[in-house]
DNA sequence: ACGGTTTTGAGGCACGTGCATCAAAATTTT
DNA sequence: AAAATTTTGATGCACGTGCCTCAAAACCGT
């Protein structure tokens, strides 16, 4: 029974290992064994401590112990080569958060890598070992090589975290959002906009192998089906990055379907395909939804050409991936501290 | 000799104040006495020992230094002691991040207050002293004699961070949104999900006292004036928190008003106002939107007598405020860190 | 050159924890 | 009971910084 968490006078010192040493009768060697798991103490011994750790509410102090060890942290961020705006945003911040951590002995870098290449993925990761990185953050597609590579490196100590757009439902331990919920996001903002008593929806993707893009389509024709009958999705048009290829397939979907009253842009780079758009004659009064935040997007969202933008702050993202980082080297057992990407709804007046 | 901000090799150590004297060709004295802005030192040495931190691209470790000054950070949000669920949930996040910050020796401690009383909380704030506490992070309505208390609280070393409802735009310094695009936002929405030619617009507060339902209201009306034209909004209903009070004024509304085809709540706590409207006889195909994500509110999206709702995340808010505040005890000089709060929306698919 | 003042250096202890060593005690095995 | 083994205690250094004291050095005005 702990008496109380928190100090209720000021001055009330937190109690060292030196107090539990004194509490629990037994030496600070002692402590430090138990404290640190290593082995030769009696499970009796054991207990004593542990019950002077619940009743004194110890707590380790992290900044002293990384201290004695010369510990800092170094935290690599797995990234795609390819330059799109937003992964530009992710890595100014990067950057950015690198000066802001320093103080706190954390080290970010950025590893970028062929995201297409999963042996390469995979040689990289297995080249890792603790006493180099403490800690990666992976942008890549899942596939199997890639898994497996985390599991390894997880298995040698060093974690691992999926970053923005991997991994099915490694779930509770991704940072980025959740892209089924940003589909169906996505499509309740496109069918309560639309007011048309019926129409077609172009959806554009940069490649529908990406478990993302599969996924926000999955959650967009849900809820087009099931809450907005009246409207029709059409099937996904590919671009992969290719700017004439965006032409040559968008072009033919419009003139292939007269009645198109909302595009739905589901790769996180959106100038390509909405570039496409505004040379094609399309009503003015369409719909059109895309996701994250970029200087283009936010431009679009400004003149009217964007009705909304689903996004993840690019600056939230990068601080959250190193502080589950750091928290998952520190304490490998503790709950992690909840730190949940929420999806956000940017429209003209709130950007 | 090292030029790079960032290790190359991750075995290369930080420069510490040793290597600052070294480089400097001074003692590790005097580099302290600059670093910590002692007296009597002359302005040249000054200069060669910043010119050392620079090269050496030295950050203090902030870690070593509290535990030399055995520092602990000592923060206090003061709040409303009036039980709204919103304030439940950012309680229960503040005793939830106390234990998070525990390892970094950082308490977090709440200080119930009568909001309405100017004076009380003028009087509590003058209470403190830096030795007694390291930040105070404040949710209260402006008025004169809390901005003269935080200004002299400032002055006296104790940094002071409005917290999500509190002085104007004391901006870039508030934990919390911007009210008034949070106002345009839900204008947006409503604007655009309601599909009849015309109509009326119910708006309703706790109090108009308050500023952010002032801004609110502010950034509401601008938007629908300027691009929804064809609706109408009413003048605020105010319910001083008492259910009979809101019955009376709503009911009284309705009757008044045959054409509602929109409600906005624009207090924390919904669910006085939303429990009336429910027994209202008002049509069903209104389009309702509201504040604040609470087990009230979340289930009314779900059940669909919400369309949007227009939050803040509690935890976000609450552990933003403890390193924003842990930032500014730090650095007294720094930028801090730009952690900016988003306006979230959450409708029925992405809660 | 003198005394006085300002500036600098040298050294040491403290913070809380990790880690190492060696001896002492307790326990088990022979 | 002696020997072997396991478990514990005592002690000390280290990490990087803050802060203290005292003396040495550099500078000042006369």
């Amino acid at each position: 029974m702990q008496k109380s968490l928190r100090p209720s006078t000021p001055n009330m010192a937190r109690p060292t290992t030196k107090d539990l040493a004194r509490v629990a009768g037994v030496s600070r060697a002692t402590v430090d064994r138990v404290l640190n798991g290593r082995e030769g103490v009696k499970s009796e011994t054991v207990e004593k401590v542990t019950a002077a750790i619940r009743e004194l509410g110890f707590v380790r102090n992290i900044s002293a112990a990384n201290l004695a060890k010369s510990k800092s942290y170094r935290f690599i961020f797995v990234l795609p080569r390819s330059g799109d705006q937003f992964l530009d945003e992710i890595l100014r911040h990067i950057h950015e958060a690198g000066e802001v951590f320093a103080s706190d002995m954390i080290w970010a870098e950025v590893q970028p890598i062929d995201e297409n290449d999963p042996h390469q993925i995979a040689a990289f990761l297995a080249s890792l070992s603790p006493g180099d990185v403490d800690g990666v953050a992976i942008m890549a597609p899942e596939t199997p090589q890639l898994r497996d590579a985390m599991t390894r490196l997880a298995e040698r100590g060093v974690c691992a975290l999926p970053f923005i757009s991997n991994q099915a439902l490694s779930g509770d331990n991704l940072v980025g959002i959740d892209n089924r919920a940003a589909g169906k996001t996505a499509a309740t903002l496109m069918g309560r906009f639309i007011h048309a008593p019926r129409g077609q929806i172009l959806v554009i993707a940069e490649s529908m192998q990406s478990r993302d893009s599969l996924e926000r389509r999955l959650g967009f024709d849900q809820v087009i089906n099931h809450s907005f009958p009246h409207l029709t999705t059409l099937p996904s048009l590919e671009t992969y990055g290719s700017a004439e290829r965006a032409e040559r397939v968008i072009t033919a979907a419009t003139q292939r379907n007269p009645d198109i009253v909302g595009v739905y842009v589901m790769s996180s780079e959106a100038r390509i395909p909405l570039e496409v758009l505004e040379r094609t004659d399309l009503p003015q009064q369409i719909v059109s939804i895309a996701h994250e935040r970029t200087p283009f997007t936010e431009n679009a969202l400004r003149n009217g050409s964007i009705d909304a933008l689903i996004t993840q702050d690019p600056g939230h993202l990068v601080r959250s991936a190193i502080r589950r980082l750091r928290a998952l080297s520190d304490n490998l057992t503790t709950s992690t501290s909840q730190e949940k990407i929420r999806i956000e709804v940017l429209i003209a007046t709130n950007i």
